[in-house]
DNA sequence: TTTTTAGGGTACGTGCCGTACCCTATCGGC
DNA sequence: GCCGATAGGGTACGGCACGTACCCTAAAAA
């Protein structure tokens, strides 16, 4: 009988983890069906895998390959807008569920938060500053706006909601809320703001460690940059 | 010896499920921990609360009772700056902690979600209004912006701050930039919009109450090169 | 071929959940 | 003050899942 190694035995585990994933969920998610799913035994499945949590997130970046790519109406808000419909269908998807729970489980041990972070969260902030982009070069948004927290703002709103009311998928009017309420207004607010010639609110901290203007990528890079440790002293 | 009995009991066991969630975090909290710490045994635990999670959510609302009182220094920024800082200190410290690992573990039953936002979530969205509403009094903002949606804004940011990093306390130059470069933006930008664009008023106090410099110690943390880890193997 | 590496099979120890029994202190009614 | 019903105390058990330890063998490397 044919035994598979290496790289193929880990693929058919992953493959396994990640089926046990969207049928059970993450609590649901344990080594015995993984290892029995895939045909082993836990001992290979530990071998690579420390634990639970760091199989289910590994398993979980296959999952989250497909990417969701991005709409280009030519308006900001229908941008935004679809997006954001786009988001949260994923979010109320059994895949939203397993990254919510995973989120929670990673929040304990740090070193496997980041590996989730590489696997969905910061490609997000991508997506959304190429949506404010293409809307600056329309003349829709000020450069200023090109900023990871206020790119972000409608999907970290709505994935509120899901922290807030659970794994309801959240209904339209409310993501349409989001988009005229808080996320236009902040948007055309700043516009307003920098329009009326008070540069004030970018002096002083921000001159030098923190420009507002630069290239989206390097806002990109400093984003995913900015995780520090606590350097505990005092 | 004394035996303890209906409410004085359920008290003595909320109480030490409340302990052993600030000792060891929600993931830590067994059955039998709290019975043996209550001085009883399971059996009076189980006949009060059908689970785990149950337990957890009763003996939080416990601790969430001390309310946070908010800030009125008679200017939006200072109050906004302030209320968020003290909910961050809330957010970093055990008790957050527990609040975080309760709302994952509250998602999948939605019954036990319920109970957990009476405890906590609702009155914050009541905080946040009257901050704003007196902002409002004042002339600070228009009545526009007093919106639940809006209103809340910097303190989902900031949870989401925690969802995506971790249990590390967020820098205090996050909330000064969410304050800043969201919050503000987002009030004003809504004044523009629905007065017309005339927000030379805001000029004034803008220059006034805005700290030019923060402390030291946190412009340090942000240039603390920590370059990622690799999380384990592949 | 011989040696080394890695998978397969299986059994354990442990911890915790939730339940079941049986005993006994306390309470409320008489 | 006695007496049944109620509820707490003690304990044991079944079940499950995690993580570990052996021992055996196929497959790759030397």
């Amino acid at each position: 009988m044919k035994r598979r190694r290496g790289v193929v035995l880990a693929d058919a585990i992953l493959q396994a983890a990640a089926d046990e994933l969207v049928e059970s969920g993450y609590a649901g998610l344990t080594m015995e069906a993984v290892a029995r799913r895939a045909g082993t035994n836990k001992n290979a499945v530990y071998r690579r895998w420390p634990g639970k949590a760091a199989l289910g997130i590994a398993a979980y970046g296959r999952l989250a390959d497909a990417a969701t790519d991005v709409p280009d109406t030519g308006s900001l808000r229908e941008d935004v807008l679809e997006l954001l419909r786009r988001v949260n269908r994923q979010f109320s998807s059994p895949l939203g569920a397993v990254q919510r729970d995973l989120l929670a489980a990673a929040a304990a041990e740090a070193d496997l938060l980041a590996g989730l972070r590489a696997a969905s969260a910061d490609a997000g902030s991508r997506l959304w500053l190429g949506v404010l982009e293409r809307a600056v070069t329309r003349g829709e948004a000020p450069a200023s706006a090109l900023h990871p927290r206020v790119a972000t703002v409608a999907v970290v709103l709505l994935r509120n909601e899901y922290v807030v009311r659970g794994a309801q998928t959240a209904p339209d009017d409310v993501l349409v809320e989001i988009v005229d309420e808080v996320y236009l207004p902040l948007v055309r607010g700043r516009a307003a703001l920098h329009a009326s010639a008070d540069p004030a609110d970018d002096r002083g901290r921000d001159e030098e460690d923190r420009p507002d203007h630069e290239q989206p990528e390097q806002a990109l890079d400093r984003q995913a940059d900015d995780r520090q440790h606590q350097p505990h002293h005092q």
